[in-house]
DNA sequence: GATTCGTGGCT
DNA sequence: TAGCCAAGAAT
Protein backbone atom coordinates (compact mmCIF):
# COMPACT_ATOMS: atom_id res chain seq x y z
CA UNK A 1 0.00 0.00 0.00
CA UNK A 2 0.97 3.80 0.28
CA UNK A 3 3.43 2.64 3.17
CA UNK A 4 5.36 0.55 1.24
CA UNK A 5 5.62 2.80 -1.64
CA UNK A 6 7.13 6.10 0.43
CA UNK A 7 9.22 3.71 1.97
CA UNK A 8 10.63 2.68 -1.53
CA UNK A 9 11.05 5.92 -2.80
CA UNK A 10 12.65 7.30 0.39
CA UNK A 11 14.84 4.68 0.50
CA UNK A 12 15.57 4.77 -3.09
CA UNK A 13 16.09 8.90 -2.48
CA UNK A 14 18.49 8.27 0.17
CA UNK A 15 20.93 5.83 -1.83
CA UNK A 16 21.26 8.32 -4.21
CA UNK A 17 20.92 11.86 -2.01
CA UNK A 18 22.10 10.58 1.67
CA UNK A 19 25.12 12.74 3.21
CA UNK A 20 28.37 10.84 3.50
CA UNK A 21 28.49 11.67 7.68
CA UNK A 22 31.13 9.92 9.38
CA UNK A 23 29.31 8.40 11.73
CA UNK A 24 27.39 6.27 8.93
CA UNK A 25 30.96 4.88 8.21
CA UNK A 26 30.67 1.48 8.59
CA UNK A 27 33.76 1.58 10.64
CA UNK A 28 32.67 4.20 13.00
CA UNK A 29 31.56 2.05 15.77
CA UNK A 30 28.67 1.92 18.62
CA UNK A 31 30.91 4.78 20.44
CA UNK A 32 31.16 7.12 17.78
CA UNK A 33 27.22 6.70 16.83
CA UNK A 34 26.79 7.10 20.41
CA UNK A 35 28.21 10.18 20.87
CA UNK A 36 26.68 11.65 17.59
CA UNK A 37 23.33 11.19 18.66
CA UNK A 38 23.57 12.74 21.68
CA UNK A 39 25.76 15.82 19.84
CA UNK A 40 22.71 15.83 17.56
CA UNK A 41 19.90 16.14 20.14
CA UNK A 42 18.55 19.43 19.65
CA UNK A 43 21.58 20.74 17.44
CA UNK A 44 22.44 20.83 13.57
CA UNK A 45 24.32 18.15 12.05
CA UNK A 46 26.46 20.66 9.99
CA UNK A 47 27.71 22.04 13.70
CA UNK A 48 28.14 18.25 15.15
CA UNK A 49 30.70 17.63 13.13
CA UNK A 50 33.95 19.29 13.44
CA UNK A 51 33.11 18.46 17.70
CA UNK A 52 32.31 15.15 16.97
CA UNK A 53 35.22 14.58 14.85
CA UNK A 54 37.57 16.38 18.09
CA UNK A 55 35.86 14.26 20.87
CA UNK A 56 36.48 11.07 18.72
CA UNK A 57 40.26 11.81 18.46
CA UNK A 58 40.95 12.81 21.63
CA UNK A 59 38.47 10.38 23.56
CA UNK A 60 38.37 7.47 20.88
CA UNK A 61 36.40 4.71 23.77
CA UNK A 62 34.66 5.58 26.70
CA UNK A 63 36.95 4.55 29.40
CA UNK A 64 39.02 7.44 27.16
CA UNK A 65 36.30 9.98 28.50
CA UNK A 66 35.78 8.31 31.46
CA UNK A 67 39.09 9.48 32.59
CA UNK A 68 39.20 12.40 31.69
CA UNK A 69 37.80 15.49 34.07
CA UNK A 70 33.76 16.66 33.22
CA UNK A 71 35.59 20.01 32.57
CA UNK A 72 37.27 18.61 30.34
CA UNK A 73 34.27 17.76 28.44
CA UNK A 74 32.46 20.68 28.93
CA UNK A 75 35.54 22.90 27.90
CA UNK A 76 35.51 20.52 24.46
CA UNK A 77 31.80 21.12 23.81
CA UNK A 78 32.38 24.45 22.73
CA UNK A 79 29.37 26.11 21.78
CA UNK A 80 27.53 23.34 20.76
CA UNK A 81 24.90 24.15 23.04
CA UNK A 82 23.08 22.51 26.04
CA UNK A 83 26.38 21.92 27.88
CA UNK A 84 24.52 19.64 30.49
CA UNK A 85 24.93 17.10 27.15
CA UNK A 86 28.73 17.25 27.84
CA UNK A 87 28.06 16.19 31.23
CA UNK A 88 26.21 13.38 30.87
CA UNK A 89 27.97 12.09 28.21
CA UNK A 90 31.01 11.54 30.86
CA UNK A 91 28.70 10.15 32.74
CA UNK A 92 27.25 7.96 30.35
CA UNK A 93 31.25 6.76 29.76
CA UNK A 94 31.59 6.12 33.39
CA UNK A 95 28.58 3.96 33.62
CA UNK A 96 30.04 2.28 30.38
CA UNK A 97 32.95 1.24 32.23
CA UNK A 98 32.02 0.54 35.39
CA UNK A 99 28.99 -1.47 34.33
CA UNK A 100 29.36 -2.61 30.28
CA UNK A 101 32.85 -3.53 30.23
CA UNK A 102 33.84 -0.02 28.69
CA UNK A 103 31.27 -0.78 25.80
CA UNK A 104 27.80 0.90 24.49
CA UNK A 105 25.49 -1.53 25.75
CA UNK A 106 23.20 -3.16 22.79
CA UNK A 107 19.87 -3.38 23.98
CA UNK A 108 17.66 -0.44 24.22
CA UNK A 109 16.91 -0.70 27.99
CA UNK A 110 19.83 0.04 28.84
CA UNK A 111 20.55 2.71 26.41
CA UNK A 112 17.77 4.53 27.91
CA UNK A 113 19.01 3.68 31.43
CA UNK A 114 21.89 6.07 31.05
CA UNK A 115 22.45 9.67 31.33
CA UNK A 116 21.20 12.12 28.69
CA UNK A 117 19.29 9.11 26.94
CA UNK A 118 15.90 9.24 26.03
CA UNK A 119 13.19 7.15 23.47
CA UNK A 120 14.97 8.57 20.72
CA UNK A 121 18.26 7.93 21.32
CA UNK A 122 17.58 4.72 22.47
CA UNK A 123 16.03 3.78 19.84
CA UNK A 124 18.70 5.40 17.28
CA UNK A 125 22.00 3.87 18.83
CA UNK A 126 19.92 0.39 19.42
CA UNK A 127 19.74 1.24 15.34
CA UNK A 128 22.00 2.84 13.91
CA UNK A 129 24.76 1.01 16.04
CA UNK A 130 23.66 -2.75 16.38
CA UNK A 131 20.99 -3.08 13.37
CA UNK A 132 17.87 -3.81 15.55
CA UNK A 133 15.25 -1.94 14.02
CA UNK A 134 13.74 0.29 16.40
CA UNK A 135 11.13 2.48 15.88
CA UNK A 136 12.91 6.19 15.88
CA UNK A 137 11.17 9.04 16.03
CA UNK A 138 12.77 11.97 15.78
CA UNK A 139 11.35 15.50 14.84
CA UNK A 140 12.28 15.01 10.87
CA UNK A 141 10.16 11.57 11.53
CA UNK A 142 7.54 13.35 13.16
CA UNK A 143 7.49 16.14 10.45
CA UNK A 144 7.47 13.62 7.36
CA UNK A 145 4.92 11.77 8.37
CA UNK A 146 2.38 14.57 9.36
CA UNK A 147 2.90 15.71 6.07
CA UNK A 148 2.82 12.96 3.70
CA UNK A 149 0.44 10.84 5.49
CA UNK A 150 -1.70 13.16 8.35
CA UNK A 151 -1.84 15.76 5.54
CA UNK A 152 -0.49 18.58 7.56
CA UNK A 153 2.09 21.62 7.59
CA UNK A 154 3.17 20.26 10.79
CA UNK A 155 2.84 17.52 14.11
CA UNK A 156 1.58 18.22 17.06
CA UNK A 157 3.72 20.39 19.68
CA UNK A 158 4.33 17.37 21.76
CA UNK A 159 5.32 13.71 20.46
CA UNK A 160 1.86 12.10 20.71
CA UNK A 161 0.80 8.15 21.18
CA UNK A 162 -0.59 8.45 17.87
CA UNK A 163 2.13 8.97 16.16
CA UNK A 164 3.94 6.70 17.69
CA UNK A 165 1.49 4.60 17.04
CA UNK A 166 1.81 5.94 12.98
CA UNK A 167 5.61 6.06 13.14
CA UNK A 168 5.56 2.22 14.15
CA UNK A 169 2.93 1.35 10.66
CA UNK A 170 5.20 3.14 8.81
CA UNK A 171 7.98 0.86 9.98
CA UNK A 172 8.55 -2.24 7.67
CA UNK A 173 6.71 -5.69 8.71
CA UNK A 174 9.11 -7.72 10.90
CA UNK A 175 8.98 -11.10 9.67
CA UNK A 176 10.53 -12.60 12.80
CA UNK A 177 14.07 -11.70 12.61
CA UNK A 178 14.50 -12.41 8.81
CA UNK A 179 17.82 -10.25 7.97
CA UNK A 180 16.34 -8.14 5.14
CA UNK A 181 13.66 -6.95 6.99
CA UNK A 182 15.82 -5.85 9.41
CA UNK A 183 18.49 -4.16 6.82
CA UNK A 184 15.30 -2.38 5.14
CA UNK A 185 14.28 -0.86 8.71
CA UNK A 186 17.37 0.41 9.53
CA UNK A 187 17.90 1.76 6.30
CA UNK A 188 14.26 3.67 6.38
CA UNK A 189 14.65 4.98 9.86
CA UNK A 190 17.97 7.07 8.60
CA UNK A 191 16.04 7.89 5.28
CA UNK A 192 13.46 9.38 6.44
CA UNK A 193 14.92 11.67 8.92
CA UNK A 194 17.56 12.41 6.31
CA UNK A 195 14.23 13.61 3.52
CA UNK A 196 12.87 15.73 6.64
CA UNK A 197 16.31 17.06 7.32
CA UNK A 198 17.05 18.02 3.53
CA UNK A 199 13.85 18.10 1.75
CA UNK A 200 11.33 18.08 4.00
CA UNK A 201 12.28 20.55 6.13
CA UNK A 202 10.20 22.88 8.63
CA UNK A 203 10.31 26.38 6.81
CA UNK A 204 10.53 26.56 2.94
CA UNK A 205 10.27 22.28 1.73
CA UNK A 206 11.40 21.65 -1.35
CA UNK A 207 8.80 19.34 -2.82
CA UNK A 208 9.58 19.96 -6.09
CA UNK A 209 12.92 17.31 -5.27
CA UNK A 210 10.57 15.44 -2.85
CA UNK A 211 10.82 11.49 -4.05
CA UNK A 212 6.89 11.53 -2.70
CA UNK A 213 5.26 14.36 -3.76
CA UNK A 214 2.57 12.70 -5.51
CA UNK A 215 2.27 10.50 -2.59
CA UNK A 216 2.71 13.26 0.00
CA UNK A 217 -1.42 14.03 1.65
CA UNK A 218 -0.47 17.57 2.15
CA UNK A 219 1.22 18.08 -1.06
CA UNK A 220 -1.70 17.12 -3.13
CA UNK A 221 -4.01 19.08 -0.62
CA UNK A 222 -2.28 22.06 -1.62
CA UNK A 223 -0.14 22.17 1.03
CA UNK A 224 -2.64 24.33 3.50
CA UNK A 225 -1.01 26.48 6.38
CA UNK A 226 -0.97 24.98 9.94
CA UNK A 227 -3.56 24.94 11.80
CA UNK A 228 -3.30 24.02 15.58
CA UNK A 229 -2.34 26.03 19.18
CA UNK A 230 0.76 28.51 18.39
CA UNK A 231 4.28 26.94 18.53
CA UNK A 232 5.66 28.87 21.14
CA UNK A 233 9.32 30.33 20.66
CA UNK A 234 11.81 29.92 23.00
CA UNK A 235 12.60 33.02 25.02
CA UNK A 236 16.38 34.15 24.95
CA UNK A 237 17.21 37.79 25.92
CA UNK A 238 17.60 38.28 29.40
CA UNK A 239 17.02 35.10 30.50
CA UNK A 240 18.70 32.46 32.13
CA UNK A 241 19.60 30.84 29.23
CA UNK A 242 21.47 33.48 28.03
CA UNK A 243 23.59 34.29 31.17
CA UNK A 244 24.33 30.92 32.28
CA UNK A 245 25.73 30.63 28.60
CA UNK A 246 28.20 33.74 29.10
CA UNK A 247 28.80 32.58 32.75
CA UNK A 248 29.94 29.33 30.86
CA UNK A 249 31.80 31.02 28.02
CA UNK A 250 33.63 32.86 30.14
CA UNK A 251 34.65 30.00 32.30
CA UNK A 252 35.54 27.89 29.44
CA UNK A 253 37.78 30.58 28.13
CA UNK A 254 39.94 30.67 31.47
CA UNK A 255 42.12 27.72 32.16
CA UNK A 256 42.23 28.64 36.06
CA UNK A 257 39.94 29.67 38.64
CA UNK A 258 37.41 32.80 37.68
CA UNK A 259 36.97 35.22 40.42
CA UNK A 260 33.25 36.37 41.27
CA UNK A 261 34.00 40.09 39.52
CA UNK A 262 35.46 38.36 36.39
CA UNK A 263 31.61 37.16 36.09
CA UNK A 264 29.40 40.32 36.94
CA UNK A 265 28.91 40.98 33.46
CA UNK A 266 27.62 38.18 32.43
CA UNK A 267 24.28 39.86 32.71
CA UNK A 268 22.38 42.72 33.50
CA UNK A 269 21.93 42.34 37.41
CA UNK A 270 23.85 40.71 39.71
CA UNK A 271 20.87 38.66 41.10
CA UNK A 272 20.49 36.99 38.10
CA UNK A 273 24.11 36.43 37.87
CA UNK A 274 24.41 34.79 41.24
CA UNK A 275 20.78 32.69 40.62
CA UNK A 276 22.29 31.29 37.16
CA UNK A 277 25.59 30.54 39.47
CA UNK A 278 23.76 28.70 41.48
CA UNK A 279 22.16 26.98 39.04
CA UNK A 280 25.63 26.08 37.34
CA UNK A 281 26.80 24.47 40.56
CA UNK A 282 23.67 22.60 41.07
CA UNK A 283 23.75 21.12 37.90
CA UNK A 284 27.56 20.14 38.40
CA UNK A 285 28.43 22.38 35.10
CA UNK A 286 30.57 24.56 37.75
CA UNK A 287 32.54 24.07 40.28
CA UNK A 288 33.20 26.54 43.46
CA UNK A 289 36.36 27.60 45.21
CA UNK A 290 35.60 28.75 48.37
CA UNK A 291 33.22 31.69 48.00
CA UNK A 292 34.75 33.88 45.37
CA UNK A 293 36.17 31.75 42.21
CA UNK A 294 35.02 29.27 40.07
CA UNK A 295 36.22 27.16 37.73
CA UNK A 296 34.41 23.63 35.18
CA UNK A 297 34.44 20.93 37.38
CA UNK A 298 37.75 19.00 37.90
C1' DG B 1 1.63 17.79 30.23
C1' DA B 2 4.22 22.03 30.51
C1' DT B 3 8.87 24.12 31.31
C1' DT B 4 13.52 24.60 31.16
C1' DC B 5 17.80 24.12 29.06
C1' DG B 6 22.30 26.94 24.37
C1' DT B 7 23.56 28.45 20.19
C1' DG B 8 23.50 30.20 15.65
C1' DG B 9 21.82 30.04 10.78
C1' DC B 10 18.05 31.02 7.92
C1' DT B 11 13.93 33.40 6.17
C1' DT C 1 14.52 42.34 11.50
C1' DA C 2 12.71 39.22 14.65
C1' DG C 3 11.19 35.01 15.06
C1' DC C 4 11.57 30.11 13.97
C1' DC C 5 13.89 26.01 14.47
C1' DA C 6 17.33 22.21 15.06
C1' DA C 7 18.65 13.59 14.95
C1' DG C 8 15.46 15.79 22.81
C1' DA C 9 15.97 14.90 27.85
C1' DA C 10 14.88 15.76 32.50
C1' DT C 11 11.91 17.46 35.89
Amino acid sequence: MMMRALRRRINAWYARAGRALPWREPDCGPWGVFLSEVMAQQTPLARVEPIWRDWMQRWPTPAALAAAAPGDAVRAWGRLGYPRRALRLHEAATVMVERHGGDVPTTPAELLALPGVGAYTAAAVACFAFGIPEVVVDTNVRRVLARTVEGKAFPHLTLTRAETDLATRAMPAQRHTESSARDEANVWNVAVMELGALVCVARGPRCEECPVADLCAWNVAGRPAYEGPPRRGQAWHGTDRQVRGEILRRLREEHRPVPLTALDGAGPERAQVLRCLDSLVADGLVEPLGRNRFRLPA
